[in-house]
DNA sequence: TTTAATGCAAATACTTTGCAGGAAA
DNA sequence: TTTCCTGCAAAGTATTTGCATTAAA
């Protein structure tokens, strides 16, 4: 925390910001490869670790197990997904700002941020399901 | 969806209704088998996965990639996590059940579960971070 | 020179899939 | 008999760790 960060997070860091949109480290290393900046794959974990824990960085998981990063700066983003087909719809709506900080004061936790996902089945899927 | 529950399904189901917390499917195979009612665990993945897509059951993942299952009929459970230590605290709050509503009006998406989860920094690793 | 960061490869952990055997209809 | 369920083992995928190398202080 007291940690200077290294060149490696401040790439990533650098490189989250610009993107608007969460991205996987597995995408991260592809991508940084074929931009001929590549990174190895163990590095960009450990500078995502740090980003987190840093207050950074936003991780989002996914139902298959796979971690969504993205910048802290980025705006809240939730969605629906679909248990059925895995679709996403992201939405705008987020009505948890309040609760957030009074999350701060009664268990004098430092919130960085916060998930919302909804899951259920999205329009298609229920015809289907019938 | 129009399908019959299978066996496996049924039991764990009822499991999943006595219990009254999340387990992950893992753990749910160690503990059947520890009770002489061992059930494969390519059975159990698949059986949570059918329950789901019916609604029957909640799925959290949490950030280490495993997933936590919960019969749909618990209620909301959400949580403090902490980045650094990994500290889950639960907590009480939800202020998202209006916007569930709304959203399966607006995307005609039919909501299951929500899953609503905050991090941050846990007191004792603010003090920590100095 | 000393310390810390990086990359590669191996190891881990969870989950999914292929397939053969078995139960139910 | 026919269909579907189940279990085992193998494969798949994301992530973490050990260690030798390299870069920075």
């Amino acid at each position: 925390m007291t940690n200077n960060p290294t060149r490696s997070q401040m790439r990533i860091d650098r490189i989250l910001k610009r993107l608007n949109r969460a991205i996987s480290a597995q995408e991260l290393y592809t991508e940084l490869r074929q931009a001929n900046q590549s990174m190895g794959l163990a590095t960009i974990y450990r500078s995502l670790e740090a980003l987190k824990i840093q207050g950074q960085v936003q991780v989002r998981m996914l139902p298959n197990g796979e971690a969504l990063y993205s910048s802290a700066q980025q705006q809240d983003q939730h969605h629906l997904t679909c248990v059925n087909c895995g679709t996403s719809i992201p939405i705008d709506e987020c009505p948890v700002h309040n609760l957030e900080t009074e999350l701060e004061n009664t268990h004098k936790f430092k919130v960085y941020y916060h998930t919302l996902e909804f899951f259920g089945l999205c329009s298609l899927c229920q015809l289907a399901a019938e």
